[in-house]
DNA sequence: GCTTTGTGCAACTTTATAGTTGCTATTAAA
DNA sequence: TTTAATAGCAACTATAAAGTTGCACAAAGC
């Protein structure tokens, strides 16, 4: 069997790590945040959150290995930046499994109607 | 501030229990099972992995709980089948975020060109 | 009635995740 | 050149999640 999903080259696994990363709620605040299109340092991105700066650094390596974010190193700051292109992808998938399922259901309808 | 996501009526707390259900490669897997349609038995599902059935449960009912399968019981048995709503909502989600990032960069863009 | 099949519940182990504290290094500012 | 700010690394705790085993119970089948 293929561990691939259709439409994609992307292995569920990493569709998997995709989704794991998005699964919390200040992982969601952070990218919401950054869905802005600046880039922010991890201290800025600490500002306003009850959390230390490492935990916050943390859920943004998550991110970051996800590929939901970027990460580039500007003088003593880590600056982090939305990268849309893992969303993308997973519209794609989400796509693909709801029409896959209209697809089928439909040929059960007809099926069943004779 | 607020705690809803702009374009849902979903909180940001219900996207993160919907993107935690699917961050996992055996639901993920599950859910490409029943993405055919049909409703299977727990114990259907069981074959073919590598877990006990009691796994298997445990990872159906997290996938229920998020609103992502839904499951009727049938005789002595447990019947899941796909559910696509929350496919759709977080399509929206996903769409939400990326036009708010492809706005605000081209924002960005105009402010630099004008 | 007895057996098989499908399931649910509870207790338990193992491992991953979230979060903390403490220390060090580097950059920028005074 | 001290001092502030920004961050990285390591060790630690606490909690959640994944998975197991064992037992009990209801529905079908014989």
């Amino acid at each position: 069997m293929s561990s691939r999903v259709r439409g994609s080259t992307l292995e569920r696994k990493t569709f998997a790590a995709i989704f794991s990363a998005l699964g919390d709620e200040t992982r969601l605040e952070m990218v919401n945040k950054l869905s802005d299109g600046s880039s922010r340092s991890i201290s800025e991105l600490t500002v306003g959150t009850e959390l230390t700066r490492q935990a916050v650094t943390k859920h943004l390596r998550v991110l970051e290995q996800a590929g939901i974010v970027q990460c580039t190193r500007s003088g003593r700051e880590s600056l982090f930046e939305f990268a849309p292109n893992k969303f993308q992808d997973l519209q794609s998938y989400l796509e693909t499994v709801t029409q896959q399922w209209d697809t089928q259901l439909q040929r059960l309808k007809n099926f069943v109607e004779g």
